[in-house]
RNA sequence: GGGAUUGUAGUCUAGCUUGGUAUGAUACUAGUCUGGGGGACUAGUGGUCGCAGGUUCAAAUCCUGCCAAUCCCA
């Protein structure tokens, strides 16, 4: 093996999709399970998820939602309960037919999604207006059989996510909180993944299928296909009718209640991987990086390694106590040449060199990730690691908007928009709302409606598709 | 859903056409020297050749089925 082969041996510009697998096997993130479509999360890869989960908990916290387990095995018979929702689920659901060598009647399912088995257990729960409203979120995994060829975190037959369900006692209370949820989604994946999104709703065609709607956040990947980041559904009534979730209120009339469900999943990881990486690897924004800054000791003999190395834990012991994730790399068998490219292919943040010359000049050598730039930091100036460490995260996000940016374009004119959508990329293009036009679109181009953005209700242009009054200006494009 | 390709040590790989018990590198272990961008030398360790059948005196190699992966197109 060369030494151009231990790294990244494809560049992202060139092999988009060798790219990535490349960068999450040799980043450590996961690696393939023996099962067709599942995969394994390694620690590195399950530092991130835990670290977004704790940024979610908080958040949900705040918003009165407590947590909860679902267990996995979900009933035929209830699964079925809701016709539209079971046959939008029903070709990609897991099922459990025997227990031992005797066959299960009523055969079960490996959860697809818990909304029927959540609503079961809240109609049991739920008696009066006081009871509500209910928010509970689950951290668990669902499974969906996956047809199509399959990719880590993008497309898994089983998947790490959160699923939160929320009853209420009026519709007013209840779209609230899809819309509370939504920017608590959308704040958390700019501030925590640096990763812009854009907010909207899903057409009739694309939205959950049991739900009144469905809004959404999704982003462009740097290949130009669009990826959805997080869902938030109304659901009306229309699980709470078959479900029999009802409330008395303080007339002591029953009332149906109304619901919303919510998720975000281990995508995430997947879009930050695209969005950062770079040819040498993977690039991780602080706020998620189990490893922030690394500290790569040089030393020539044992004599200057002592000194070296108590300078460095002196180093260590401070960033630590201002709540930096900090790692001293002392493996002394490995060059620091090595641990250089090493730790850029794991993503992490900051590079700290520390060797005999800065313990001479009173510095250090920090090194950016993101944007590969070495410069120089005095000793008595460690405190500003953490300023450091936020102007990356802000610089990501900032570098992330543009590229997203530079993939966004308005189209009104259909030619236009097929020659387009070849390249990739978010059109913004006028449409009728119809679902034939849509449809159309979607056969003969391959790009569908992502979100329709919050705001983007416009009656002054013409469909480019049909050249009809247009209601809005939806994002088109070609999606995972 | 359609097409193409692939599976040999932790990783990459030679061998397959023409059957005879697996090549090299890297990694790993030990030691010495080294150390500011993927170090050097020496000596070692590591293999159900993806799985299951079949053909054969003999299968990594030929045949059948299965499993898994990658890429491209819808």
């Amino acid at each position: 093996m060369s030494k151009e082969d231990v790294g990244i041996t494809v560049s992202k510009n060139e092999d988009f999709s060798e790219w990535y697998t490349q960068v999450v096997l040799k980043a450590k993130l996961a690696d393939y399970a023996p099962v067709k479509g599942l995969i394994v999360l390694r620690p590195d890869g399950y530092a991130i998820w835990e670290s977004l989960r704790s940024t979610f908990d908080k958040k949900f916290a705040k918003n009165g939602i407590r947590n909860g387990f679902l267990p996995i095995l979900i009933p035929e018979s209830l699964l079925g309960k809701e016709q539209k929702h079971f046959a939008g689920f029903n070709p990609e659901v897991f099922w459990v037919t025997h227990s031992g060598t005797n066959e299960i009647g009523d055969k079960l399912a490996l959860r697809p999604t818990s909304e029927t088995l959540a609503y079961t257990m809240y109609s049991k729960w739920i008696r009066s207006w006081r009871d509500l409203p209910l928010k509970i979120n689950f951290w668990n995994t669902a499974l969906r059989a996956e047809i199509k060829a399959t990719k880590p975190f993008l497309r898994t037959s089983e998947f790490l996510w959160q699923e939160g369900h929320t009853v209420h006692t009026t519709q007013e209370e209840a779209e609230k909180e899809v819309m509370k949820i939504l920017e608590i989604y959308k704040n958390s994946v700019e501030d925590e993944l640096a990763i812009p999104v854009t907010t909207g709703k899903k057409s009739e065609k694309e939205k959950f299928v049991g739900a009144v709607y469905t809004t959404t956040m999704e982003s462009i990947m740097p290949d130009g296909k669009a990826l959805q980041m997080g869902t938030s559904h109304f659901l009306g009534q229309n699980f709470s009718k078959p479900f029999e979730v009802k409330f008395a209120d303080k007339n002591n009339v029953e009332h149906f209640a109304w619901q919303t469900s919510w998720g975000i999943s281990w995508r995430l990881i997947g879009a930050m991987i695209m969005t950062h990486g770079d040819d040498k690897g993977l690039v991780l924004p602080p706020n998620v990086a189990p490893t922030q800054v690394v500290i790569v000791p040089i030393y020539k003999n044992d004599e200057g390694k002592e000194k070296i190395l108590s300078k460095v834990d002196g180093i260590k012991n401070n960033l630590e106590s201002k709540e930096i994730r900090v790692h001293v790399d002392d493996r002394s068998e490995l060059s620091p040449g090595y641990k250089f490219n090493d730790w850029e292919l794991k993503g992490v943040p900051l590079r700290i060199e520390i060797g005999p010359k800065d313990i001479e000049k009173q510095s250090m050598v920090i090194a950016k990730r993101y944007n590969r730039e070495k410069s120089t930091l005095s000793f008595n100036e460690i405190e500003k690691i953490s300023i450091i460490l936020d102007e990356i995260q802000k610089e990501m996000l900032k570098n992330a908007k543009e590229q997203a940016r530079k993939n966004t374009i308005d189209i009104s004119e259909y030619t236009e928009f097929k020659s387009k959508i070849e390249g990739g990329g978010f059109i913004n293009a006028p449409w009728c709302g119809k679902s034939e036009c849509e449809e159309k679109i979607k056969e003969e181009t391959g790009a569908d409606i992502r979100v329709i953005p919050f705001d983007s209700e416009n009656s002054n242009l013409k469909c480019v598709y049909c050249q009809e009054q247009s209601v809005s200006i939806p994002i088109f494009a070609r999606g995972y």
